[in-house]
DNA sequence: ACATACCTGACTAAAATGGTCAAGTTTAGA
DNA sequence: TCTAAACTTGACCATTTTAGTCAGGTATGT
């Protein structure tokens, strides 16, 4: 079980995006600088994160990006969804004979995935940009 | 995020396990006919479960494998972690230039990580292969 | 007009995953 | 003692996922 680094990079670029989108939008490139992630891949990642509404894109020079919401109504959960980083237990195969369907012991250890599942995405739930921008307030240079 | 399949068979062999070695050792042929997980695949399953001394080998016909402790102290951390099933939530290059270590940032969202990743293991380790067996006792036929 | 910055989609090398295959060794029981 | 059941080991492999790169765009402020 690990996580991807997409959804590593969409969190550490909105924080970054968070700290410093007072005035101005911020640029990519600029968050590719401060944060060692290739411009190409953020642009990916970004993509998904203005489709998902988290953030709002601002064309030409000076142009960049904003946060659509106030850091604190952004969490962790909408940044992974955003990025497809989803927290898959197990798919027991939906129509397979194998696995949780055809047996008779149907997939023993069901019930214990679903609980994981909660127990990670509520952590998730009740972590917001605010909260990681709290945290980093001493590490700011 | 995802837990791959090694980690869920082991937990899913190990709890067949746990109900069918009161009298005999249990082969892998049965586990794999039960649970529909193919014996070639049960047997680099289980070669590391040994080396971990969760479970102990049996050889020679009517052989078979045995836990090696009671389900109550056979911790689902202890399971993934002999399948090197690991929650693995962020590596912040060890030696690299970008990421945790060059960067004034150093890699805001780190302590985030760490916080998830002991909330993952507590309830990994709150939860024993009896609390499984209980769990699914009204399935058994 | 032109540089800056967003936008899009195709492509790819490397690693992880989820196994299979082959060739043993050990031991109980006929 | 012979043999079949069962464990043991290690190599191998196809597919998928990951973590990007590359090559083109398009929009817009100055």
């Amino acid at each position: 079980m690990k996580l991807t680094s997409k959804g590593r990079y969409a969190v550490m670029a909105l924080v970054d995006l968070a700290r410093f989108d007072n005035i101005n939008p911020v640029s990519l490139r600029d968050i590719s600088l401060r944060q060692g992630i290739s411009l190409d891949y953020l642009e990916q990642i970004f993509s998904k994160l203005k489709k998902n509404e988290i953030v709002k894109s601002i064309r030409g020079t000076q142009g960049g990006y904003v946060l659509n919401k106030s850091p604190n109504d952004i969490k962790l959960t909408n940044i992974f969804h955003a990025v497809d980083e989803k927290v898959k237990t197990v798919q027991c195969k939906k129509e397979s004979k194998k696995g949780c369907n055809g047996k008779a012991t149907k997939c023993i250890t069901h019930n214990l995935w679903d609980e994981l599942e909660i127990h990670i995405n509520t952590f998730f739930e009740n972590k917001s940009l605010k909260d990681l921008l709290n945290n980093n307030k001493e590490t700011r240079v």
